[in-house]
DNA sequence: GAAAGAGAGAGAGCAGTGCTCTCTGATGTG
DNA sequence: CACATCAGAGAGCACTGCTCTCTCTCTTTC
């Protein structure tokens, strides 16, 4: 009665598109279908009530169905979770990556531009940011799957750090110091530098500070997200350029504010 | 069966302290005792257990009392994390207050001081961390009672500034802008402007930018916190320093790291 | 083509949660 | 001393994640 009203008319939908059609079977292609139905489902959920009430039996009475039957296609509530949170990395590095490829300013009035963006598919999936940047879930240990999507915003960052270097407007105003060890050896490593002895120290030093940037991206949409500027910050929006704006020029980033 | 054991003494034991001692009655005495070994109890569980598995019933369990009889003393388990975020924004005050007190180093040097205690606290104390600058709770909407305690870190912040100001070794490497509209009007009132036109651009500049130390310290924490820095950071110690100190350096404070 | 196997879904059940209700018995006050 | 107040207990409701067993259908194998 708690569970489920309408009876499980899936299977005789699925037959009417014909018997094994495509190279997977039926079968298959009905899980893969359910599937995408009920990250749909936890998507909607997730964007209206938020992680914390991103509930498996709601999801399953959204889909009709069994609570017991949604384990069948995820283990666990949080295995739910981290596809929504490969999603969402997913979504915010797009975003970021495209913002910097649309833009043919400088680097560094660029990173504005990726800053604004990013900040502004924060405020339209506020749940979709807490997720990654949030506090993680309870005794979530982000599984090795989320480590790639993760790091496309890093790749833009460092990106547009190298090319500010390359153009000869890398201009850093922030303290001098010595980069070897403050990077981890598998970051170097994406970089192509698989000895990280090798990695010429104007370089190691722009990885570092690259930390400074995606800092003040997080930090500064996190304290407005999450309530820190009220009644601090007027212009919530101004606010914020002039906060990346003065971290990038610590960097060496000279954006110029309208 | 589920719920308790031992029969309540907690009355009798009240009775040996013997009757109306003091201003308050025996009942309100009573009632303030319970009320501190409920935040004991309730603060020991955040610390072990995190925000999200609070419980009251778990808290109850400890007391050795109903799960009923908890709410007495407190309305909800939101109130009772609200009494917890209360405490933790003093106690991150006060770590901030202490270590700025404690500096006998130029504001720019003790700023890095002040960040790093933050820092120390934050690991320590994960959970009440996580509490205050993390993902806010479902549908919290954060009481006035925050607001006082919240706004001590600023505090400590702008003092910073404007000492360095004072001294002339602010020299801000960030952008020019226009200061007026960036800040919230209360928040120029608390710093002794009751109207904001007569706030001069200089201070209201360094207000502004003051959300670029607060961000930078905030966003360096979380990012480390929240397993952002995983293979990317190699020592996170002298990291956050670089980050800290470059962010910093865009405000007009510089830092100089060993 | 028939038999055996695999797998999706249903439903009951367990242990836990927040919160409300009513009842009891001790406490402080008129 | 009688009465009202109030802390605490315990049952109960609606919800959660997750497991177990059962059924029925689709797929594979002989």
């Amino acid at each position: 009665m708690t569970e489920q009203t309408t009876p499980p008319q899936r299977a005789d939908d699925r037959a009417t598109a014909g018997p094994t059609r495509s190279l997977l079977g039926a079968r298959d292609r009905a899980r893969a279908e359910v599937m995408s139905e009920l990250l749909a489902a936890a998507r909607a959920r997730l964007e209206s009530e938020g992680s914390a009430a991103l509930s498996l039996r709601a999801v399953a009475r959204d889909l009709g169905m069994a609570s017991s039957a949604v384990y069948r296609h995820v283990p666990s509530r949080d295995a739910l979770l981290t596809l929504l949170i490969i999603e969402a990395y997913d979504a915010v590095g797009e975003v970021a990556e495209k913002a910097a490829a649309g833009s043919d300013a400088d680097p560094a009035q660029t990173w504005l531009e990726v800053a604004r963006a990013v900040r502004r598919w924060a405020l339209d999936q506020p749940h979709s940011f807490e997720l990654i940047y949030g506090t993680p879930v309870r005794g979530y240990r982000a599984p090795d799957d989320t480590v790639r999507p993760a790091v496309r915003v890093w790749e833009v960052i460092i990106g547009l750090l190298l090319a500010a270097a390359r153009d000869g407007i890398l201009d850093p105003a922030g303290p001098d110091f010595d980069p070897t060890g403050r990077m981890a050896p598998e970051a170097l490593a994406t970089a192509g530098f698989t000895d990280p002895t090798t990695v010429p120290d104007d370089v190691a030093r722009i990885a570092v500070r690259s930390g400074t940037l995606f800092t003040s991206l997080v930090g500064a949409i996190s304290v407005e997200l999450f309530g820190h500027l009220h009644r601090v910050a007027g212009d919530y929006e101004r606010f914020f350029d002039v906060t990346v704006a003065t971290a990038a020029a610590g960097v060496g980033l000279r954006i110029t504010l309208d």
